[in-house]
DNA sequence: CCGGCTGGTGGTATCGTTTCCATGGATGCC
DNA sequence: GGCATCCATGGAAACGATACCACCAGCCGG
């Protein structure tokens, strides 16, 4: 209890201000601290008082006297408390927590999805615990299992592949909802809430088309992704509509893939021409490739990417890119799921409505693909079609199929 | 049992629409879930043993035999038991979770430390629970409550604000491990993992006035945060002990400003000059701006920013800049907070050594600053003067001061 | 042949909180 | 003035898993 208080001065007019600066204060910590947190009930004999009223108290003070609830805040201020969530949940059926199931959180479009999951979590005060598969199906059923071990009230899940039979059962039999992002869980009765892949690519690839490009080769370093399969098709059915070649390589995982890719691409054929990537990595590879060959962009190739990155707005020339509403799928997804969750406690129902959300995407054109992209600074009104992403319009509703 | 009531029609019956939507293997988990999930008692009656002996199935199944052992996994199975974390923890001491507090889960330096610190936490078979603070002080402790009422064994924090009063007493009398990353709470005794900032920015600075560069202007948009003024120092220092002037822009937020300080910059002296940008965001509005007025780099304008980032090494020409260890901090950090667990629950003790680990930076020079650097792919044997960071040699010791 | 041991097992108190029920006083209504 | 309410409050039974202790066989060495 000593507070060291050290008065200069003349002792009223200066700083009460560190008071409890002190490193000595440990010691009231020590003395406060026997071992193990103080518990409701010594909050409770402290206080004087049951431990009813204290959880009373702790639930929003009500049906509790005014004096009764001042003496009891002070116990719980003077000693510490806080109170045990286990002992809570224990208890209760709720345990305010989701579990979000994503391959990687250093990846910049999972780290946004976690980013506006959190937000809405927050909002229905419930925890968010975030946990890593790095697309290995079996470490998501293990973090399925310590999800549910620790009673998450409702997952989602980006699927490390959409076809997992293993997860698709695992999920059928859990007893909480589950909403997908990113990929469906195919055959599964499941929400997914994806963006257009296949829009984004035939959107991308009609654009180079308009432009007036015949040879449009697709690069991709993966093939088995939903997003890319998908992607593939808009690519592949726009190309063919149009009545022009589908020239497809899903080899280009480096730059010595993309070099070859490149190398093979422009000796086969005549400029202009134009090359549309599925992926930020492989847009990178490509981009950078192009530029060791003193491969005039436009001018020789074009180069359309998906997916939006900062790079994109920032490289010389800029490159023009299908953006996904990525905050706007998480957003949605954990709507559903919290709405899933209150609908839930009251009827009993237990399993997500099933269907699909399929959000629109949008082409942001820049210098790459031919178009005249305005500066960064010059905030656009017209949301298509501003060349910076800070400040696009998102919220645009999806629709359900 | 029999679900699948189709009933249209009949007058009423309008609304129960997808009641019946599950394929059919659904209907064993209707009869498993009754609405709560089993407990251990379930699987001990379903088995006919106690409760005992489930316990010890599920811990390793110790002194069980084998034929019991079978019995109780083949209750364990068919009800889909999944032990109860809540009730688990309440019993015991260690909850064996851990919470990490941190601005932002988009921003790529946090989304690596998480990634980094969840795969220690998972070789320590933890959960790692991330809440993000948005760099507000009050998220902050609320952040620290929830995790408190969680019971995490302890804590990782990157301080919104290093000098934060408030942190530091609630840090105090917290009575689990804290360990603080990137910036440290000034005035306490938790153990710091931070890396060198002061010789990053002097390393930059010396580097270039080797390259014979007098006029170097350090530019930031931020100046009160810890890792900033450090940097400022290291510059600064540097500066003075080679005689040169100091030229410091703090107000560098957007790209407005960013062309409004070189434009100044420009036009009082002559080139070639260099500019040493503190942040990600300041050197790619930097870069941007140089670019648009068509300066030379590092021709006319040499450029060296701070922190590693994709776009560093896309960019023509690629800026060279001084990379941090942010994966080793993490993992570092991580380390430490989990030895000090485990010597915790010998010892008793309850609060991490104090003090600071400095993790050295290392510079990565590329063209941006006039040296030359060697193509992404020919992968370098020196891990300082390579010009990739992806094959870079990480794990040198920190110092401790 | 018997005390101590060991391997396999079950009963039950316990963790900290919520919640149902009970109590006792003070009204309010007819 | 009796009785139904209502408010503030406390007692105690759960919730699900763990761990201490007890118990019962065999079994071995003295």
């Amino acid at each position: 209890m000593r507070t060291t208080a050290r008065q200069r001065g003349d002792g009223t007019g200066n700083t009460i201000i560190e008071i409890t600066m002190e490193p000595s204060d440990s010691l009231a910590a020590m003395t406060r601290r026997k071992s193990t947190p103080p518990t409701l009930s010594e909050v409770a004999r402290r206080a004087g008082v049951g431990t009813t009223t204290v959880s009373r108290v702790i639930n929003g003070g009500h049906r509790v006297s005014p004096e009764t609830l001042e003496r009891v805040q002070g116990a719980i201020e003077a000693l510490g408390y806080v109170p045990n969530q286990a002992a809570r949940i224990l208890k209760g059926y709720r345990t305010r927590t989701v579990g979000l199931i994503i391959p990687s959180i250093a990846d910049p479009f999972f780290s946004e999805c976690a980013e506006a999951i959190q937000a809405v979590a927050r909002a229905n005060d419930s925890l968010l615990i975030v946990t890593t598969t790095q697309n290995d199906p079996r470490a998501e059923i293990d973090n399925i299992n310590v999800l549910m071990e620790h009673r998450a009230d409702g997952l989602i899940i980006a699927p490390a592949n959409s076809n997992s039979q293993m997860l698709r059962q695992v999920v059928s039999t859990l007893g909480v909802p589950v909403v997908a992002i990113d990929r469906p869980i195919a055959q599964s009765a499941v929400l997914a809430v994806v963006a257009n892949n296949f829009r984004g690519a035939a959107l991308a690839t009609q654009h180079l088309i308009d432009h007036g490009y015949k040879r449009i080769l697709c690069l991709t370093g993966e093939s088995t992704l939903y997003t890319i399969r998908e992607r593939i098709m808009g690519y592949s059915r726009t190309m063919e509509a149009a009545g022009l070649e589908v020239l497809l390589d899903t080899s280009v995982k480096d730059y010595r893939s993309a070099e070859h890719a490149i190398e093979s691409f422009l000796s086969a054929g005549d400029s202009p021409a134009a090359i549309f990537t599925l992926k930020n990595s492989t847009t990178i590879y490509v981009f950078e490739s192009l530029q060791k060959f003193n491969v005039a962009i436009p001018g020789s190739v074009a180069l359309l990417g998906y997916d939006d990155f900062e790079l994109a707005s920032t490289v010389r020339p800029s490159i023009s890119v299908v953006e996904q509403p990525i905050e706007e799928i998480a957003r949605v997804a954990a709507e559903a799921l919290f709405g899933d969750l209150l609908e839930d406690r009251s009827t009993g129902r237990r399993s997500s409505k099933p269907g699909q959300m399929t959000l629109d995407v949008r082409l942001v054109p820049r210098s790459s693909c031919g178009c005249s992209p305005r500066r960064p600074e010059a905030a656009g009104t017209d949301a298509v079609w501003n060349g910076d992403k800070r400040d696009g319009l998102k919220g645009r509703g999806g629709r359900r199929s």
